[in-house]
DNA sequence: CCTAAAAACTAATGACTATTAGTTTTGTAT
DNA sequence: ATACAAAACTAATAGTCATTAGTTTTTAGG
């Protein structure tokens, strides 16, 4: 079974099952406009019924951006355990990740962009569960630039900087790809490793 | 006559006037909370007076914004015009430029953070004036990445995406001064030139 | 067909909050 | 002191939604 958003596409129709066109508006407009700046109403005229009709789906607007955030949140988790626990050098956990964010902001920019502000808009539980998966996350990404600055591979910056640098450009993609779809995933890779790994300056004083 | 967020300073207590208070909350609070999650009151309560008081001193909440928005966007561009009319090579323009958006963010964490996201609540002519001003500075950015490409020193990536990578960085950095504050602006501007120009990786393959 | 559940609609409700009105207090220059 | 303006306060207004209630329409299985 297909799955987006954390939800199971409705296959038969080969459609989106009405909850998952109401998390692909709302993720569009929440984007566009802001959690606050978005009304009920007008992610139901994007999928083409009444604001009163969401509630046969949902259980209130904060679910829909809970689970938008949460599921994604989860991805990268999910995602990171398995690049963790693989047994290649750190360096190259480092470049599977740089391809991770890309592969998860190309499937789905909107909500990569949810994950940098809307979160202060979560309910307590829910927003806790987000900060903690998060934090998580950045410690696990940080741990990786430690080995591999341990094994002679990257510079030996202060690290919480390092992680802050990339990390920044990483979630910041989203805008990107939203302006220029041309570019491949493949050569999108290439040249953000590059950019990352390398700088942008060309003639390197070692 | 001193100013921040082109304000003047009332001297004479050696404190801000009230309206600089009011753009201080409301800077503080619209990063934590959102434009659209802010209320008056709570902006308000921040200074000590009540929410309706607040109009003896602006015309509008939305005028806090722009101001805030419109005011640092427009120190961006003003200081871009002198960088750019600089004889210098471009390399050190664009070195200017990582110390600039540095300086600024130091100033001014929470205003830099407004600039990424809460300008889409800006009134329509406000809107357009901001984006203008966003639109000018990064085309003038990547005028002067050009340049240092045409001059030998930048690599030859896909100049949208260097442009991008660089200008994130460097616009999240507000984030980051938040939490360690402890770094002075010398030891930042050394750590984050050498991650943008040379990258992270330790033995660059030439 | 028929029927029961799902999903839609329209019409309230009620909370929240920016803003206005009208009044009182405070600060300052004469 | 006194008076005038600035700045504060309290009490209303009015608009905007999220959400609920109650009803009708659609859909799908038997």
């Amino acid at each position: 079974m297909a799955y987006t958003l954390g939800i199971p596409m409705d296959i038969d129709k080969g459609l989106y099952s009405r909850k998952q066109q109401i998390l692909i508006a709302g993720a569009k407009l929440f984007h566009k406009n802001g959690f606050k700046g978005t009304t009920l109403q007008s992610i139901a005229q994007e999928i083409g019924i009444e604001g009163p009709s969401l509630y046969n789906h949902i259980k209130s607007k904060n679910e829909i951006l809970s689970t938008l955030l949460l599921t994604n949140a989860q991805e990268f988790s999910d995602r990171m355990q398995e690049i963790k626990s693989s047994s290649e050098k750190a360096l190259q956990k480092l470049e599977r990740l740089i391809s991770l964010h890309i592969e998860l902001t190309l499937k789905n920019p909107d909500a990569m962009a949810l994950m940098l502000n809307e979160w202060v808009h979560l309910e307590k539980a829910d927003r806790a569960k987000y900060v903690k998966l998060r934090d998580e996350y950045d410690n696990d990404f940080q741990a990786i630039l430690v080995s591999s600055i341990n094994e002679g591979d990257l510079v030996e910056t202060e690290i919480n900087l390092m992680r802050f640098m990339i990390l920044s450009s990483l979630r910041s993609l989203y805008a990107w790809t939203a302006k220029y779809h041309s570019f491949n995933r493949i050569e999108l890779e290439v040249s953000v490793k590059s950019l990352i790994l390398n700088g942008v300056l060309k003639n390197k004083n070692i």
